[in-house]
DNA sequence: GTCTATACGAAGATAGAC
DNA sequence: GTCTATCTTCGTATAGAC
């Protein structure tokens, strides 16, 4: 089963290319379904050096993935907040997701599900996910917050979106239809609309 | 570590045992982190006979499992749909996730949501877990069309009510907090009121 | 930093007796 | 239906050479 490979950049240093190796195995197969031989194999990463790289083994790379991961969406999410409007950001940041459903035949999903859900007995790599998901929710909080909507709700606002989309992604995965993202986006929509013309 | 066990009624045939220990161990632990010496040891189920209950093994196992959890939770909302109104099935249906979570320290979540994310190579297991999921959107589809409401918006807004509180559940575990899932559910709440507004 | 060899346990699955 | 024993594969991790 070749993993699907979207969104991340090949790097030369072995360490990086294994983090990046397992963030894009972990969304498709889990943190349990993933073994240091899927990620050797993917990564080209020289199988002597695991334990180099890695001293706490499989706990500190999945952790690393998982910030790898939280990170690559951060940003994306920061460039598009610092040049759009907030219905552009939430309608991209579903569309991205349904990029990656789509072109990987369902098979991918968010690395950072896959970590709370069944890599959560990995209190660092968990507490990665968390804090990941935490900052995604802050920075759209914060872009709502600046269009004037109260902060209050701009955070529950912003929780419901990246809920939502993480959930759809479920849902898809689950269907192999992209129906329940396409449903959630547009709803999404509306109560950013609508959230906008309260506080305007 | 000790599984949670919240919301299955325990019976006497192993069979149904095995399923239903399987159901709360892998919304713990996932699909790959559940193995049969833990389904053996939580049931209680003899050893000897797990493939001459199921011939086809652990994928099988796991089908089970999730159409029990399925089936559970459609008739929890089925029950509710038939004697309330729609906010009220809603607000339960998040309130029953949330003392789930709180009851269990947040280390459970859905077992659908584990088999789609780390069970999704057992074809029939991730069949089922779509199934339950477009049941569970279904139910409460007609639910709200039945109030009058457009069943192409009934469609999406349930989409949305499943999809979010799902994700929320996920960011819940995350993060160790039930704040994500209380802020949805606010948010939701003011969604299917606007929604049972415009249909009046 | 990377190699090979290997220890060690866990997991899914099978065979044959009762 | 259930038992015990066993097979095989796989996974994490370690040791020690280069």
């Amino acid at each position: 089963m070749t993993p699907v490979i979207i969104g991340f950049m090949p790097t030369k240093d072995p360490r990086k290319q294994m983090i990046r190796s397992t963030a894009l195995l972990i969304r498709e197969r889990g943190v349990e379904g993933t073994s240091f031989a899927d990620v050797i194999e993917h990564s080209g990463a020289p199988r002597g050096s695991i334990y180099h790289h890695f001293p706490e083994g499989k706990p500190e790379l999945i952790e690393e993935a998982t910030r790898f991961g939280s990170e690559y969406i951060a940003r994306m999410l920061s460039k598009d907040i610092s040049t759009r409007e907030p219905r552009s950001v939430v309608r991209r940041f579903a569309q991205s997701w349904r990029g990656l459903l789509k072109d990987g035949g369902f098979a991918a999903g968010c690395p950072l599900v896959a970590v709370a859900v069944d890599g959560s007995h990995m209190k660092a790599a968990r507490e990665a996910a968390g804090d990941g998901f935490e900052r995604w929710v802050d920075l759209l909080t914060d872009s709502f917050a600046e269009r004037g909507v109260d902060r209050r709700r701009a955070r529950s606002v912003a929780t419901l979106v990246i809920s939502s989309v993480e959930g759809a992604i479920v849902l898809a995965r689950a269907e192999q239809s992209i129906a329940p993202l396409d449903r959630v986006t547009k709803e999404l929509d509306l109560v950013v609309e609508s959230m906008l013309d309260q506080s305007a």
